[in-house]
RNA sequence: GGCCCCAUAGGCUAAUGGUAGACCAUCUCGCUUACACCGAGCAGACCCAAGUUCGAUUCUUGGUGGGGCCACCA
């Protein structure tokens, strides 16, 4: 490491040799048979075929910020890296890149394109991580406790796939045919989670109906014709006079023809459209509701691939929009259209296709989830949530869900759902190996399950003759993502580990997947164990661009972290996210000049360093002077309140308190009040009182390298070494809170400013005396490092 | 429609029942035995209305504006 004389500027090639060797040291290693505390960080495993945004860079750093205090109070720290590689965004990104649709080349071959691309996907943002100065436990993968972990990897999988097969035989994951969302583009199913909602145009169109028994003609309002075909019931609100008459009598609908029972039910609204609905299967949500509420059959009009079935009569073969528009010309040709007229419509999109969602009959597993609402909302409770109020986040989805989890998921690179049928038997699994059942046979030894009443029946091996047929199902990556802590912990892998160290510590992540991450993780967590999986969990907000808006590569906006890496460094990053805000709080606006102008902080510490180190430490505690005592005092007042503040996952106002000491506190006032009693030079001072200044200046500085390690490891370290201080397996100081009055600083502070203003209003340099200054009695005591400093 | 968060100088923010403190930018001045990536200083702000109060930027209610979550929309 350079030496502290030699560097004039805090600068990026310092910061390069610092992290590279941090890289490839094991110093943050994770050490399984401690004794210590264990606190264990469960991180959010960014995709891996993007580089890191500024998102990325900011909330690590925090998770940085936890992880290094923690270590420093003696905890043994878990700090795992994870690359998430499952699921939908990968296959994407393979089609887009090599331009081949899964559903033509075939499964085998595209998996091969998945990995090829997974294979290519660059190194750059674990090597991002490493110069933004992040300790995680290790930056290689393998297999040991804390290494960089892939959710795809065999081990991963085998232990999803475990999970799966416990669950699936306690009765907890079953498989229903229901309606389902249907993302026609992906030709998947998806959970309500991964829904969107986003305006947009559609027509609504009132269409004749008759009536049976009186051959009277009633208007029903729609935005979905191509649906009459599916239609099972009309209603009307039991309030709505108009339509009473209707009641018990049939509506023959128009184009099919088909008898539909009319009913009263409040889901129809007096005054929307005409305050007649008809009811189909699977027009959206609501109808579903409807269906499973009136135990009515639906009928599904469209085919997985978005394609209109026979049900749909003359609109068979097209696809929904095309049948729209035929169905709105045959009535009117008709003259069944009675009026057109053009809305807004909030329309269901999936999140990653961006696709209109359909609503689709299909077998899938199903976890229940709704069983175990209360338990989960419980659970809940015994977990610290900072923010606080983050908390209603979860509990306003866990209130809102009303079906269980659909966890299956009809694509390719994902977690296989490990079973076999063969007629009325199903083969599992076999624990703790990984399983491809769409290609390969089940073990010899695996359990074979009675598909009816779920009890095992045999091995695979006791039944010769069965064919077993492999299931081509995969599971939704959520599905994975949500035992993350439990991989962490080594679930199914290490027993005696797990049991010491679960719960995990901390949970920290963004407000914008509670419902899908934090939520599914809590609930499969409890699955598992009964227990809650988090001790705490850490909430943030976003990242925003210069003017308060989204980053977003449309927009142009987008700030690149690996660029301020480049520009900046790493530690002026850090500081800046540290006293920018409270990321818990609010959002972060993003600003280059801010992060830029932290440099000047770094050069400040850099330089009252450089001025501390020209004097010697005393070897033996002098006898202290009073002003040496109070800014001691001071800084220990301030020691108790970082510490305290810390461990509340608060790192802002501390920087924001310590900062304020670097500048105004220390450097502009204490340091120029001893400058002369610790030079000495013309022996003004005793030696004790000399002394006395040198002891107290490298105590506040090697104060201030510990509280600000956290935040800053690179340039404490560097100057806490050039003092031989190991920062990192040091005590953490025992804050000795004095009774020395502290608001003495601020009056000094003020003091000082006095002069130095009257000096400068008088044309008088700063080192010619002033006369006819008196120094206020509560300042007494510091009344000759007074006089000398301002030569008074 | 329900719920949550937010509103302070040109920008970004802090604290507070007694009218506000930083930072960045601007402007003026300066060269001081660590630092010109410096120092000193000037100027500049509590969204609106009503209520509670001796006193409200702070508490309450309502409004306006911004952000988010959820539900629903035939």
């Amino acid at each position: 490491m350079k030496k502290l004389s030699e560097i004039k500027n805090w600068n990026v090639e310092l910061e390069e040799e610092i992290t590279s060797n941090w890289k490839s040291s094991d110093q943050f290693k994770f050490n399984p048979k401690t004794k210590k505390k264990i606190y264990s960080i469960d991180t959010p495993p960014p995709y891996v075929n993007s580089p890191i945004h500024m998102g990325h860079a900011v909330t690590y750093c925090f998770m940085d910020f936890f992880a290094r205090y923690r270590r420093m109070k003696g905890e043994e720290v878990l700090f795992p890296l994870g690359l998430d590689r499952n699921g939908l965004p990968i296959e994407m990104a393979a089609e887009k890149k090599f331009k081949v649709s899964p559903f033509k080349v075939g499964r085998e071959k595209f998996i091969e394109y998945c990995e090829k691309l997974l294979g290519e996907a660059s190194v750059e943002s674990i090597d991002s991580f490493a110069k933004l100065g992040i300790s995680f436990s290790s930056y290689n993968q393998g297999q040991n406790i804390g290494d960089i972990y892939h959710t795809d990897s065999p081990e991963y999988r085998k232990i999803t796939q475990w999970t799966f097969i416990d669950l699936f035989k306690k009765g907890l994951i079953y498989e229903d045919s229901r309606i389902n969302n249907w993302d026609p583009k992906l030709r998947t199913t998806i959970a309500d989670s991964e829904i969107d909602y986003i305006e947009l145009d559609s027509t609504f169109n009132d269409v004749e109906w008759t009536i049976k028994e009186t051959g009277e003609k009633v208007v029903i309002g729609t935005t979905r014709p191509e649906l009459i075909a599916t239609c099972g019931m009309v209603i009307y609100n039991p309030e709505d006079k108009r339509y009473k008459k209707l009641e018990g009598k049939t509506a023959i609908s128009p184009i099919f023809n088909e008898e539909i029972p009319i009913t009263a039910h409040p889901t129809a609204q007096i005054d929307k459209g005409t305050g007649l609905v008809m009811m189909c299967s699977a027009g959206d949500v609501s109808d579903i509701q409807f269906f499973r509420e009136m135990n009515l059959k639906p009928r599904i009009a469209i085919n997985q691939d978005g394609k209109m079935n026979e049900k749909a009569g003359a609109l068979e073969g097209l696809k929904v929009k095309e049948a729209r528009e035929k169905m709105i010309e045959l009535l009117k040709k008709k003259n069944l259209l009675v009026n057109q007229e053009k809305i807004s419509h909030r329309t269901p999109i999936s999140e990653r296709s961006k696709a209109e969602i359909e609503f689709i009959e299909m077998p899938e597993f199903y976890l229940k989830q709704l069983e175990v609402k209360k338990d989960i909302k419980k659970i809940a409770k015994k977990i610290n949530f900072y923010p606080k109020n983050s908390k209603k986040i979860l509990d306003n989805w866990i209130e809102s869900v009303s079906i269980d989890w659909p966890i299956s998921r009809r694509r390719y690179y994902a977690t296989p759902v490990p079973l076999w049928y063969s007629e009325d038997k199903i083969a599992l699994g076999k624990n703790g190996i990984y399983v491809e059942p769409w290609k390969t046979a089940p073990e010899n030894d695996s359990e074979v399950l009675d598909a009816k009443t779920k009890k095992v029946i045999g091995l695979v091996k006791d039944f010769k003759d069965a064919k077993w047929v492999g299931e081509t199902r995969v599971l939704d990556t959520w599905f994975d993502s949500s035992i993350s802590e439990l991989n962490m912990l080594q679930y199914h892998k290490d027993d005696g580990f797990f049991k010491k160290a679960y719960p995990a510590s901390l949970r920290p992540q963004g407000k914008e997947i509670v419902r899908t991450w934090l939520y599914y993780t809590i609930l499969r967590g409890y699955l598992e164990t009964g227990k809650e999986c988090f001790n705490d969990t850490w909430i943030h907000q976003h990242i925003l661009d210069g003017n308060g808006r989204k980053m977003s590569k449309s927009l142009g906006n987008v700030i690149d972290p690996q660029l301020i890496l480049k520009e900046d460094g790493a530690e002026s990053l850090r500081f800046w996210a540290a006293t920018e805000g409270d990321l818990s709080k609010g959002d972060f606006t993003c600003s280059k000049e801010k992060i830029k102008a932290e440099r000047k902080s770094l050069n400040k510490l850099l330089n009252v360093s450089k001025f501390v180190m020209m004097f010697e430490k005393p070897k033996k505690k002098p006898k202290l002077t009073s002003l040496d005592k109070l800014f001691i005092n001071y800084l220990e007042d301030l020691t108790s309140k970082t510490d305290s503040t810390y461990e509340k996952y608060d790192f802002n106002h501390p920087a924001q308190d310590l900062r304020k000491f670097l500048w105004d506190i220390f450097a502009s006032n204490y340091v120029e009040l001893v400058k002369n009693r610790a030079y000495n030079e013309e022996n003004k001072f005793s030696n004790e009182e000399s002394d006395s200044a040198r002891y107290a200046l490298h105590f506040l500085l090697e104060r201030l390298l510990i509280l600000l390690y956290p935040i800053i490891p690179q340039i404490t370290t560097l100057i806490a070494n050039e003092k031989g201080i190991d920062l990192l397996n040091g005590e953490w100081p025992k804050a000795n809170v004095g009774e020395l009055d502290l608001n003495l600083v601020e009056k000094l502070l003020n003091f000082n400013s006095q002069i130095w203003k009257t000096k400068k209003e008088q044309g008088i340099s700063l080192r010619n005396p002033l006369k006819g200054i008196k120094i206020p009695k509560e300042l007494s005591s510091f009344e000759k490092d007074l006089r000398v400093c301002h030569n008074i």
